[in-house]
DNA sequence: TATTGTTATACTCTATAACTATA
DNA sequence: TATAGTTATAGAGTATAACAATA
């Protein structure tokens, strides 16, 4: 068992990055599938299910931009979560465009539910760190994500990025 | 300008493993895919091209295998790399049914460029961290997906792991 | 006119099965 | 029969545009 390391992998690709996060990624999406098997649209669900039952977004709009989803995507969603009854379309008083995601009862104890058995998957998937670098992960995926969002609605930063790389392409190429 | 922290998410999800992969691999494909427009296939095609010039794959099954591929997108990707004229499939004589994947002279040159744009984007993508840091998350990483990668030819890990789920949703809800 | 929610459409990616050629 | 490569097909996910209701 040469258990942590040598995943057999082509010479200088083991720590390329795209590599690194799409495998995590698909870990992630994996092993969660798998255990939230019963929750609607999977792990999004939960996801939609526990912004509703933490109520921090007055319209479906404000709840897509929150998980970084698109809006249509978010009908579809919910139109699953209503259906299984754990959520419900709430008619704004004041904008009656606005139609906000609230909780069911049964919404909130198949949340407790779904949270501990993801907790279970991701306890599975980061079990080769101990508690302290799993923290550390956390931690620095946090930072990187935070400065993505950041620079989402800046096309100056693309735009820098793009025109960085193609220098290098051409000095390279 | 709070930007370190505080993206606006509902509280208790900041830290959501799942959230956290899912934006900072949503983030990466979008910034090879600007980065890498005119390589086929984009960052999937660097990893076959990339494999290619290293020539650690004797055919298109254990290419497939060691990016984490399946055999049937490879052939899309290599007919794609090979129409752009930058690898070749060439027939092996000891066993005929084998294709190994070599790099052109021209698709070498082309590497370079993309791994060097690549290395752009991945700089600007983990801006966010300073280089000490960013060792350490490639590094947590490469360790979380080796042990994933162990566990994917054991079923019995992802058995226990779900019964495991079971038992704590079964407790919550 | 602008915004929210919705629907329809198309495009990509993925997963599966089946077919061929070799062994 | 088993394996490598290929093809075809269906499903999920995503992105875009258009539409109705409301502001």
């Amino acid at each position: 068992m040469t258990d942590d390391q040598a995943p057999e992998l082509p010479a200088g690709l083991e720590a390329e990055l795209g590599w690194l996060l799409g495998q995590a990624w698909h870990g992630y999406l994996t092993a969660s599938q798998a255990v939230l098997a019963d929750l609607p649209a999977g792990p999004r669900g939960h996801l939609v299910l526990a912004a509703a039952v933490h109520g921090s977004a007055r319209n479906q709009i404000e709840l897509a931009r929150q998980l970084g989803l698109d809006r249509t995507v978010m009908v579809y969603l919910v139109d699953d979560l209503v259906r299984a009854g754990l959520v419900e379309r709430r008619a704004d008083p004041a904008d009656r465009r606005n139609r906000t995601v609230v909780a069911t009862e049964l919404g909130r104890r198949r949340l407790a539910g779904a949270t501990a058995a993801l907790a279970a998957a991701e306890a599975h998937l980061l079990g080769a760190l101990d508690p302290e670098e799993q923290r550390t992960l956390r931690t620095l995926l946090r930072r990187v994500v935070a400065r993505q969002l950041a620079d989402r609605d800046d096309p100056e930063a693309v735009r820098s990025m793009c025109v960085l790389a193609q220098e290098l392409k051409d000095a390279a190429g």
